[in-house]
RNA sequence: GCGCCCUUAGCUCAGUUGGAUAGAGCAUCGGCCUUCUAAGCCGAGGGUCACUGGUUCGAGUCCAGUAGGGCGCGCCA
């Protein structure tokens, strides 16, 4: 479906059949031969850098080989013209005719337009959004969100197998905190006065619900019983309310994690225990005495021996800890339990979209994937940085006291899904994103959502003209894959034609670079495009989408349209954004 | 102090994984509404791609260094 990829298997076979006749020296490396769209659109459909990357190992001048590569590429079925420029390039014209026939297969294909095999089924785990249960999902969490979920999208819609996960940090001192928490909520419920939350506790006023809830559940049994007695349980019953919590704040802007996996069940099963002698089999693990860190010293430093693993010898640092002072697990031990079992579950390829402000930890957990799997395993991080939340170009005081929401629920209800989803993947994520209240809703060329979903509003728009115009005609998607699409000749059709060409391209890149903000920016040109030619049908009658009293003439433009709808609908479809009807 | 990320038009950002004359939106200026939706379109101006070297046919892109900004640096996750 990639047509830069079919004509670079086609010209990689022409040079081939060079080297069989002598006209190239045998041994070439073709695998950097590239064929691309040119930068300028007036320098032809196709370019090929195939003179220029096999001048110096075929001992020739780029433009000599390129002037022997000409007549090999006109013979290429649906070349026209083939012309040398600049330092060696081969520009290639295709006949209009071809880019007709895509529009056709666009249109056959439908829904899985731009779909591709491109990971052949190979298992892929995005593991996102992994807040901890301690409370409902923020700003931030929701570009994770829109990322890991767009990401995963993308990765399957390029054939990958992919699943879709999320690490439960239910293990560790902050959901004691937690669970603490709610005991004194559950306290409160039972009408106790409890005063002010203490310091290092959750004051959020979303447990009161959690500690009613579980008032109701078990009565006054934990009412002056030691810790000991009632922290499990509450943590447990806490810790479920929180997950549901945040699967309902996940629900509201459509993602569903297939799999969910503790990390206190984790540390339950052994599972630490077992990645450790695993890592200690292997000589990666020993006590050790580590430096104090520079710059910002803890008051508290005492140097102390610890249980090391040897990150250094995978690119880290510094050798890493693995307990803690009172002998329990570092998050960073829990973690390297958690990688070993998604590698045991068959995942040679991890993708883990964290916070910026996680950073410092990237090369530790690389590091312990690659000492874990033997190097058959790669983890791949993606880092999403901060989001800054304004509200008509001024940032958002993030203030609890003064009411002004920083929850991603309370921004979803002021904006919708769609609009957060869309506007988290307009930058790239590894760029700090401004997210503007006002300015996202905004019905204007400003806003690149509404901008999208205009285009394909009119899409829809124009085909409910043309049915009502035409009572009789047949403009389904099978009668508009067989217009008479010769018609399209005007230049800002052919370049729609071409951009829609480009889909399963565009795809293919942003799958392979994780950047599906790469979608976001071609749905924006492909809209501009659309929203040009239509306009242009204000002043030249013959560029309308509907040309009174011609079937045939209006089912070729309808078709033009609603290639364009297919292929905006398949792009919001990867972010998890319902394309509109209509404006309204 | 060390590590990672960032630096492109006045502002916010893309830049097809090393290609040809570096692009878009906003803002500024000038045009287009008896119309298939003007919630839109067309045009103009605006650049030492932070800086200095290097790698090569070719560097915004890769490497080294410098400057500025962000994040992080045992007993949080």
């Amino acid at each position: 479906m990639n047509l830069f990829r079919d004509f670079q298997t086609k010209i990689v076979a022409a040079l081939e059949g060079m080297v069989a006749n002598g006209a190239l020296p045998a041994g070439l490396d073709f695998s950097r031969v590239a064929v691309e769209p040119p930068r300028d659109p007036a320098h032809g459909d196709l370019a090929t850098n195939a003179a220029m990357v096999l001048a110096k190992p075929a001992g020739q001048p780029p433009r000599t080989l390129a002037a022997a590569l000409v007549p090999v590429l006109t013979a290429l079925p649906d070349v026209v013209a083939v012309d040398i420029a600049g330092p060696g390039f081969i520009n290639l014209r295709l006949a209009e005719n071809f880019w007709h026939r895509r529009l056709a297969a666009a249109i056959g294909a439908g829904d899985v337009y731009g779909r591709s095999s491109l990971g052949n089924g190979r298992k892929v785990n995005v593991e996102y959004v992994s807040a901890n249960p301690t409370g409902p999902m923020h700003v931030g969490h929701g570009r994770g969100a829109a990322f890991g979920d767009a990401l995963a999208n993308l990765l399957d819609a390029a054939g990958f197998d992919v699943t879709r996960e999320y690490y439960v940090n239910d293990a560790g001192a902050q959901v004691d905190a937690l669970a603490r928490s709610v005991h004194l909520r559950y306290r409160e419920a039972l009408g106790e006065t409890i005063g002010a939350i203490p310091e290092g506790l959750y004051p959020g006023e979303y447990l009161c619900a959690v500690g009613v809830a579980l008032a109701a559940r078990d009565g006054r049994k934990w009412l002056n019983q030691p810790e000991d007695a009632w922290l499990p349980s509450i943590l447990a019953f806490a810790v479920d309310a929180m997950m549901a919590l945040i699967r309902s704040d996940l629900a509201g802007i459509g993602i569903e994690h297939a799999v969910f996996t503790s990390e206190r069940g984790l540390v339950e099963r052994g599972s630490v225990d077992a990645a450790l002698l695993l890592l200690e089999g292997r000589g990666l693990i020993y006590t050790g005495t580590l430096e104090p860190p520079k710059g910002d010293k803890p008051d508290d430093w005492e140097p102390r021996p610890q249980t090391l693993f040897r990150a250094t010898q995978f690119g880290d640092d510094t050798d890493r800890p693995l307990k803690k002072s009172d002998g329990s697990w570092t998050y960073f031990a829990t973690d390297i339990a958690y990688h070993l079992d998604k590698f045991s579950r068959g995942f040679a390829v991890m993708i883990d979209v964290w916070g910026a402000d996680h950073g410092g930890y990237v090369k530790r957990m690389k590091a312990a994937v690659a000492a874990l799997s033997d190097g058959k395993a790669g983890l791949e991080v993606k880092l999403c940085q901060m989001v800054n939340l304004m509200n008509k170009g001024e940032p958002v005081k993030m203030s609890k006291r003064a009411g002004t929401f920083v929850t991603l629920r309370d921004v979803v209800d002021e904006v919708g899904k769609d609009v957060v989803r869309f506007i988290m993947l307009t930058r790239k994520n590894d760029q700090h994103l401004d997210f503007d209240l006002a300015k996202v809703t905004e019905q204007s060329k400003d806003n690149p959502v509404f901008y999208v979903q205009y285009a394909h509003a009119r899409h829809r728009s124009v085909l409910r003209q043309a049915a009502a115009e035409f009572p009789n005609a047949d403009f389904s998607d099978a009668a508009l894959g067989g217009a008479e699409l010769s018609r399209l000749r005007d230049p800002d059709e052919m370049a729609i034609l071409r951009t829609l060409a480009q889909w399963p391209r565009v795809v293919e890149t942003a799958a392979e670079t994780h950047e599906p903000h790469r979608i976001a920016f071609y749905l924006h040109d492909l809209a501009a495009a659309f929203h040009a030619l239509w306009t242009r049908g204000k002043d030249e009658t013959s560029l309308r989408f509907i040309i009174a009293g011609d079937v045939a003439a209006t089912r070729a433009r309808l078709a033009l349209a609603r290639g364009v709808g297919l292929v905006v609908a398949a792009g919001l479809r990867i972010f998890g954004v319902k394309p509109l009807e209509e404006m309204r």
